[in-house]
DNA sequence: GAGTGTGAAACGATTCACAGCC
DNA sequence: GGCTGTGAATCGTTTCACACTC
């Protein structure tokens, strides 16, 4: 039961680097051309010395009794993230939450593209989504190789997500994000990330007993 | 030690919980009685030994040589959760991703009821998404006492959700669910839980890259 | 024999504290 | 003097392994 994939850095650093990014943002935004880790760490919501230290997997690129260039550091961190290439998206799944998540801003962003919507449902085939036009779960890999997709984001009930993570195998679809409330098995060389809703709605819960 | 000493689950913990009462879910509508860590921790996606840990905070439900009684089991960690009461809940922005939510079946469920959608937008009051009307977030304070709101999901653009945050604390809702991708600032006594769905496309297009 | 409950070991992530450099 | 970069200490979580119970 592996997890396996020599992971160069840690899940949880991963998380933080695209917060820092966030942050550099907000700064390059307010004119500042140097930070420094206290002030970037305020920015993100961390800690000053987790900050230094999810840096120091990167490299050195600050300097000592100064601190960081932002545009630097940002385009050091973008690099290291892939995002510096064109991800193409497809939503799988037209119902309200998909539908949604094609017009999010967070979702179109910073590389992002949403190509492609896709559902199982005739009748909802055909709709129009924005800019984009329904089209049938049984033409991914038409879809998948037209757009060249690269990540696909479940919107599905749960007991279709599992197949659908199979479909998306078959067709070098290798990442995805599902709101499925169930685990889900992928395939070796498929990454997944979850967000599963009612879980932290659930968590919301106890800790509001607890108070 | 001290029998007074507050039982907090670790953190950890408290997520795979609400796993594991999806899967007892599962397997009840299976018609199974019974199970073990085994059985029950392959269908939610863990290993048996941290079940068992888990579950060893809740004090012992189990039968040593048989296993767990899944109706008992399913109770005492929905009681432990806080899903035996009510919790109503208010989505504040009524843009693509909060009337979404609102709709949304994992949101419907298990005792959390949607009664409330807010904006400040005063195009969108009034509009109608499902069975709710659109309220002034101006309005908020009477919202919150009439419905008993004790739970707000934000579903707001970055730049308000921390002001909403300190309205809602002034209005006495401690639990929030934000999909702002900011940290947010939180009074103490307030519960906040982020869920970040670009950092989410951000880590799959490093891992793409690793992979 | 089967499967729980739990100390102890292993692992991983965070915080501390300070040497090193500007 | 100020701030980075990083080993060492700490803290939290997961896994192991086995005594114990049915």
């Amino acid at each position: 039961m592996s997890e396996l994939e020599a992971r160069v850095l840690p899940e949880a650093t991963l998380a933080r680097l695209t917060q820092y990014l966030r942050a550099l943002n907000t700064l390059e935004a307010q004119g500042r051309e140097r930070t420094s880790s206290g002030v970037l760490a305020k920015e993100a919501g961390v800690n000053p010395s987790i900050l230094r230290k999810d840096l120091s997997w990167l490299g050195s690129y600050g300097t000592r009794g100064v601190g960081y260039v932002v545009r630097e550091l940002a385009e050091h961190i973008s690099r290291t993230l892939g995002l510096n290439q064109d991800w193409k998206v497809a939503i799988v799944g037209a119902g309200n939450l998909g539908r949604a998540l094609s017009g999010y801003a967070g979702f179109t962003s910073r590389g992002f593209n949403v190509k492609a919507i896709l559902d199982v449902d005739p009748a909802l085939i055909g709709d129009k989504v924005g800019e984009l036009t329904v089209e049938s779960i049984a033409d991914l890999a038409q879809v998948v190789a037209r757009e060249e997709i690269n990540i696909a984001v479940l919107a599905v009930p749960g007991d279709a997500a599992q197949d659908l993570v199979y479909v998306l195998a078959e067709n070098s679809v290798r990442s995805v994000l599902s709101f499925a409330p169930k685990p889900l098995k992928v395939p070796t060389g498929m990454n997944l990330r979850r967000v599963d809703l009612s879980t932290e709605l659930q968590i919301l819960a106890y800790l509001a007993v607890q108070g």
